[in-house]
DNA sequence: ACTTATTTTTAGGCAAAACTAAATATTTTT
DNA sequence: AAAAATATTTAGTTTTGCCTAAAAATAAGT
């Protein structure tokens, strides 16, 4: 059995492990927005589980049976973000917190027939791909940050770094959205803001917004 | 703020309380399989938050706002149980457990939207009646158990009373599903199990499904 | 009315998941 | 290399929601 805070823990120390490194436990509790002694007690319990390699004060990562729970909430997670936007007709930025609470429901069946019923979609809402079945996740894309895009190139529009509800209400305003045709049409050098055509129109971004949004460029 | 648990608790109150009388310990504690000091302990919570009325060795009932709360809960169960059956192709036998997770999912929003995407449905795949935004349950059918039912008078399945996997999958079985009319042939005096006419044949069944069958006698 | 049976409550305990405050390790700076 | 800063762990506490065992109240049977 398993809860759903152990899930959470497994789920922010899947998010937080890039190539090979794991995640430590400060980075967890800013994760996770809480206390750094509450990390520390979950980890044990986690190591003790078998789903998570623990040293003390050399942070976590995620073994084998440990990372199938957490893809398995990934993917359930984005399944359902992409239920309430594209059946429920909820916006972008309104499904996280929702998602947050549908990841937690115990039912394989559910989440295989969901599946079925979006269509078995590769992406969410906010472009991160969907693991499938398996577990397995497959995005042969070339992605880059729109703010290192080379001038006059033309890119796509498929994803966000940071999902907050203020990046993703800017951007639908801009109608920067997913699977929009971009390019750079200059780059001031000041602030290092963007001047971007989009729509058949131009438009200058910050700085801070280009290195939050994803772009294909294959 | 207000735990799955707490929610579980008036639900439970709600389903056990028949007119004026409120629900007793040891009804709660067998309805939740629970222990009765358990259930005596968390009515004693329940009527500090002011949701339920409460007198040591005289049981409990819902006071207003703890009416409302059930029936919020009584709505989301009903209206993922329809969705389970109506959108995702489930049995209606398969999906008690998973609405009873569903139904805890905090969110106005979702429920609202969930209604309207499932055509405000009246009744749940067990033909029992969902509650409105308001929490108004209008449920206008006369309605008797197939067990009372007289000699040759044609009815309408329209519910069961308990929703049991074993009591659904028999009639579903037997093709005994909602919305089927259906009419009793003969009562046999030594069992008092009842020859109906159902899909233009006859068939036996016992007293105990004909008290569990629940029919449209108008 | 009194004894017995049933129901309900009380008292005490436990595990999960968080917290604060203090102690200890590790890392960084001088 | 020592001092200072930062990160992490330990120890002890709290709340929630359940449990068992024992006591007390209520209901039923004779
Ligand atoms: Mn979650
Ligand atoms: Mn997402
Ligand atoms: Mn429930
Ligand atoms: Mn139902």
């Amino acid at each position: 059995m398993r809860t759903s805070s152990e899930e959470d823990y497994l789920k922010a120390i899947y998010a937080l492990s890039n190539n090979n490194e794991g995640a430590s436990t400060n980075a967890l509790a800013n994760h996770l927005s809480m206390k750094a002694s509450s990390i520390t007690d979950m980890l044990k319990k986690l190591s003790d589980k078998g789903w998570v390699h623990y040293e003390k004060y050399k942070g976590a990562s995620l073994n084998i049976d440990g990372k199938a729970i957490a893809l398995s909430i990934v993917r359930k997670h984005r399944l359902w973000e992409t239920f309430l936007v594209n059946k429920l007709n909820f916006k972008w930025d309104e499904v996280h917190e929702i998602a947050e609470q549908l990841e937690h429901i115990k039912s394989n069946e559910l989440v295989d027939r969901l599946d079925d019923f979006l269509g078995n979609p590769k992406f969410d809402p906010h472009g991160d791909p969907i693991p499938n079945k398996d577990y397995e996740i497959t995005d042969s894309r070339k992605r880059s940050y729109l703010s290192e895009v080379k001038i006059n190139r033309e890119v796509i529009i498929i994803g966000v770094k940071d999902s907050s509800a203020q990046l993703l209400q800017y951007l639908e305003k801009e109608n920067m959205i997913l699977g929009k045709h971009i390019s750079v049409v200059e780059i001031h050098d000041f602030d290092k803001s963007l001047r971007i055509a989009i729509n058949g129109k131009e438009l200058n971004i910050s700085e801070r917004v280009a290195q939050n949004v994803l772009v294909q460029t294959n």
